[in-house]
RNA sequence: GCCACCGUAGCUCAGCGGUAGAGCAGCUGUUUCGUAAACAGCUGGUCGGGAGUUCGAUUCUCCCCGGUGGCUCCA
């Protein structure tokens, strides 16, 4: 025999994501830094100044902007006479292994703001930045060549900085404002050994493999043409399998839990868009208008107003509330070319959508079960890595956001208390908010450990006033509803594209686009196997047989690869028995299991979707 | 959109001022095999597109398109 236990083999999907998912702030709010984080920090700003000192040496009359620390290194943005090449970078490097050689002292100062402009007289970004700083008096920081406009710490000498290589030179716009000059940023890492950078690099690649753009290529999952165009990503049969089981899935849930979906067109007319205010103001990131017979369309940019409108095509009586109208709506934006990437920044998507018209005194318990479904939805996905941003205005930015500062404090307290109440911890972030209302963010990683976000709410009650959205409420009068928009899935690109990355193309079974192939040992089998695949499609389960003239190691070979749960193979033996013979990813197998076995393990396994189990 | 880098067969890559190569994949044939690659043969490229320099450009220059990293943006 085999020797295995003869428990069910479940396939297990792929490991947790590398880069630790939590809330990037909390660290900091927690202000138990401990003394290797400190030190660490310290060197890596150190090693930023160091890095400037050698850029300088090189281009004397070059001016720098800033250059901080980042949590696995630090940067520092430069305007220089030319474009750094990948040869400056390394000539860059050895000039700092030399000043860390030095073992200079960094000394600091505190001197008078107008003693600093006359010590940063050539450095103009500097004199901008002497400028917004608060204080009267500002710090600056020594070493061998290099003073920096700085608050610190530093460390003592440039000789305590332990391991550093930089990465890659990158643009960046000074103060992060479009309109301004665009400056050269180099990238560093930087760890207290040389075996931890090391690590990182080695991090990195494993991030590059489980990349779904690498991974939905080679799993024939989506790609992208040319000819269609940047962002119009193409789904193919796999990748397609994947998108219709999530569909089905969130729909019955959805239905499950008091939303009506409907089905509305991707166009409209422009007027939609000026009357709810999104042609103002992003009418540059929407395609342009389609025009005939005296009648401009535009390609929708969000599905908010048509259920808006479908919300209207009745009067409502309070008693109906909350009414809640959802989509799988797609939907286009013309997102610039630089932002494009893979399936999750697209300018073609389908999101996962739904708008609850309630009372005003309806928005918190609403808030909730909406929180309550996106937690459900994560539990059958079995996501474990992320975290809640509740994202509010900027009280100091009146451009960004409507100036219903009532509104605001009233509804961003109304979300913190639904947080409270549901026992979740949050992150607040200011400036994060929509235009028109405070929204609760879910974010994860990407494997390339980007932040990105995946569910979202939103409390608005701009719209409703837009289009004049009334209820008929308990005294007969007419009232204002509130609008909450939400996506649980995100669109199905970024869901399909997180997925990937967070399975690592290994899907659990109740997703795998293909579920079991059926590996015949010889062509003598192969009418055996073409009966089971019969027999199991009419069950539900999606396999395939592999009648290639190859052999079973081959075959094997390429399910691996092609990280398909199951691998059924079949000979002599198993087609006298009636049997087959199961193989899983990690290689563990059961001999000789009866088809009737194998499809309650598989059935049961396919029921418990992503939960772990 | 902006800055930098990259673009050679379906994929991964080599080559380089003298006219293009490997492995895998594909196709054909042989093989019928017990848990991660059988063997042999063949096919496959206006070297991303256009213009320029040159006797001659895949190679050098410019423009465009696409991709990557970052910045900006994300209703």
């Amino acid at each position: 025999m085999d020797g295995t236990t003869g428990a069910p083999l479940v396939p297990r999907t792929g490991g947790a994501l590398l880069f630790s998912t939590g809330a990037p702030h909390m660290a900091e709010t927690l202000l138990e830094q401990d003394h290797a984080h400190d030190f660490l920090d310290t060197m890596r700003h150190s090693a930023a100044h160091i890095m400037a000192e050698a850029v300088l040496s090189i281009f004397p009359e070059g001016k720098v902007g800033i250059g901080p620390t980042i949590d696995y290194g630090f940067y520092y943005d430069f305007d220089l006479p030319r474009p750094l090449t990948p040869e400056d970078l390394v000539a860059i490097e050895t000039k700092m292994q030399a000043i860390v050689a030095q073992d200079a002292p960094f000394s600091r100062e505190e001197v008078s703001k107008d003693e600093a402009r006359r010590i940063f007289a050539q450095q103009p970004y500097k004199l901008e930045i002497i400028d917004v700083i608060p204080d009267e008096q500002v710090r600056v920081y020594r070493q061998s060549g290099f003073t920096d406009l700085c608050r610190g710490p530093h460390l003592e000498s440039t000789g305590q900085v332990k391991a550093f290589k930089l990465l890659t030179i990158a643009g960046a716009y000074w103060r992060g404002d479009e309109k301004r000059p665009m400056l050269q940023r180099i990238y560093g890492a930087a760890y207290e050994t040389s075996e931890e950078v090391e690590r990182y690099l080695e991090l990195l690649e494993e991030a590059r493999q489980r990349d779904h753009r690498k991974l939905g290529a080679e799993l024939g999952l989506f790609t992208v043409a040319e000819e269609v165009g940047s962002g119009l990503p193409l789904w193919l049969p796999k990748g397609a399998t994947i998108r219709r089981i999530l569909e089905r899935w969130i729909v019955d849930l959805e239905l499950a839990s008091g939303y009506q979906h409907v089905y509305t067109p991707h166009i409209a007319k422009v007027e939609l868009y000026h009357r709810s205010g999104h042609w103002e103001k992003f009418h540059e990131a929407m395609f342009p208008v389609m025009e005939r017979d005296n009648e401009q369309f535009v390609l929708r940019p969000m599905n908010c107003p048509h259920h808006i409108l479908i919300y209207k095509s009745g009067m409502h009586s309070y008693r109906e509330l909350p009414i809640r109208i959802a989509e799988l709506g797609t939907q286009y934006r013309y997102e610039k070319s630089g932002e494009l990437s893979g399936l999750s920044r697209v300018r073609a998507m389908t999101l996962n959508d739904a708008h609850i018209f309630c009372r005003a005194e309806q928005v918190k318990d609403e808030f909730k079960a909406v929180v309550n479904l996106i937690l459900e939805a994560y539990k059958q996905l079995g996501f474990t890595s992320y975290w809640h941003r509740l994202s509010l205005h900027d009280p100091n930015d009146p451009v960004k956001y409507h100036p219903d500062e009532e509104m605001w404090q009233f509804t961003e307290q109304v979300l913190r208390e639904a947080m409270d109440e549901l026992g979740l911890p949050y992150v607040e972030a200011p400036g994060e908010a929509a235009f028109y209302g405070p929204k609760l963010d879910v974010q994860v990683q990407t494997a390339l450990g980007k932040d990105e976000t995946i569910s979202t709410i939103q409390i608005d009650n701009h719209l409703p006033h837009r289009f004049d959205l009334e209820y008929i409420g308990e005294d007969g009068k007419a009232h204002r509803p509130t609008i909450i928009h939400r996506g649980v899935l995100s669109t199905f690109e970024r869901m399909v594209a997180y997925l990937i990355e967070n399975y690592k193309g290994v899907f659990p079974l109740w997703l795998a686009p293909v579920q079991a192939v059926l590996i015949p040992i010889a062509d003598r089998h192969l009418e055996y196997a073409q009966k089971v695949a019969s027999q199991l499609r009419a069950l539900g389960l999606r396999v395939q047989v592999d009648d290639r003239s190859e052999r079973m190691n081959s075959k094997i070979r390429d399910a691996q690869l092609q990280k398909v749960p199951y691998m059924l193979i079949m000979g002599d033996r198993e087609a006298a028995d009636g049997a087959l013979s199961v193989r899983l990813l990690s290689g563990e197998e059961i001999r000789g299991q009866k088809v009737g076995d194998f499809v309650a393990m598989a059935l049961e396994a396919v029921s418990k979707r992503g939960e772990a189990g």
